[in-house]
DNA sequence: CTTATATAGTTAATATGTTAAGCTTTTAAG
DNA sequence: CTTAAAAGCTTAACATATTAACTATATAAG
C-alpha cells in the first residue's frame, strides 16, 4: 500500500471538489441570467442541446446534456407543458421519445444565448483563450477515464 | 457584439458541461466505493472535511466541502443522528455550530480513505501526475473568478 | 410464432441543490 | 440601555440527483 492510500488527501487536492467550486464560481454569474428567463441550469442545457442538435430523441438529449433519465423524464414534461419543446413517439422506434424545440423555444434561446455570451467572454477575456483552451482539453481527457 | 455573442457555443466546448462531464466521469467509480459504506457523496465530503481540519463551525464546513447551509443543515442532522458527528453551540458566540467526528466518525473515515486512495491512485497513474497538477491549478484559478 | 433478453422511458423514494423566508444571537448606532 | 442592522443557521418550497423498480417496445434465440 502506498502512503496516498492511507493518508487523507487535502480537499483542495480533489479533482471532484476542485471541479465543484470552479464549476460554482462560473454558475454564480450564469445562474441570474437564467432565473431572470425562468429557466434553471438544467433546463436551459435542454434547451441548447436541442439548439445545437436540432430534433434529437431523450436519450441523445440526457447525453449531451449530462442528465440523467429520471430527471430529463420531468424536464421535459415541464418545458412541453410551458411550450417550448414538443415531444412526439418515434415512428420507427415505439420506445423512443423525440424532442424538438418550439419557435418560442427557438425564440427564447436567442434571447438567452447573447446573455451567457458577454459573460463568457468576460471570463474568457480574464482568464485567457489558451488556458480555456487547455482546460476544455484536460477535462475532456478526463472525461474518457473508464475507471478502477 | 461579438460574433460569439450571438452564436449558440457547442457544448462541447462550454466549461460548465466539460466540468460536469469530468467529474462524472471520476465519481462512476467513487460512488459505489461511498455507497458500500452507507455514504453519499456529499456526506463523505463534510465527513473528509471535519478529518481534515479538524472542529469547525457549520460555516466553514460549508465552505470547504461546497455545500450551500441549507443543505448542509440537513446533511449534518443525518449525521448526528447516526452518531459520525456530534454538534454543539458555540460557546462565545451563540449562533455558530461547532461540529467534530465522534470516535465512530474517525473511524468510518479511516475505513474508506484506502478505498478512494486505490481509485485516485489508479487515475493519476492513467492520467499522469503532471495533467493532474495542471488541472487542479487551472481550476483553482477559475475558482476565484469573481464575474461579470 | 414464441419466449427470453435488451432497450428507452417513466415512476417512486430518498437525498441534495437553490432561493426565499424565518429565527436567534451579535454587533453597531443612537 | 435600546433599537436597527448584520451574521449564522434552520425551515420551507420547488427542482434536480441517484438508485431501483416498472412499463412498453424491439430484438434475438429457439
Amino acid at each position: 500500500m502506498t502512503e496516498q492510500e492511507n493518508k487523507l488527501q487535502q480537499t483542495s487536492k480533489s479533482l471532484p471538489i476542485a471541479m465543484l467550486r470552479a464549476r460554482e464560481a462560473i454558475m454564480l454569474s450564469f445562474r441570474p441570467v437564467l432565473a431572470k428567463h425562468g429557466f434553471t441550469e438544467q433546463q436551459w442545457r435542454v434547451l441548447r442541446v436541442l439548439g445545437e442538435k436540432g430534433p434529437a430523441d431523450a436519450g441523445q438529449v440526457a447525453f449531451e446534456a449530462c442528465i440523467l433519465a429520471p430527471s430529463l423524464s420531468r424536464i421535459i414534461g415541464k418545458l412541453e407543458k410551458d411550450k417550448y419543446i414538443s415531444r412526439f413517439i418515434d415512428a420507427k422506434d415505439g420506445r423512443r421519445i423525440n424532442l424538438s424545440l418550439t419557435s418560442l423555444g427557438k425564440e427564447t434561446l436567442q434571447k438567452i444565448v447573447p446573455e451567457i455570451g458577454i459573460i463568457y467572454n468576460s471570463l474568457e477575456k480574464s482568464y485567457g483563450e489558451e488556458k480555456l483552451t487547455t482546460l476544455l482539453e484536460l477535462l475532456s481527457e478526463i472525461s474518457q477515464w473508464k475507471g478502477r
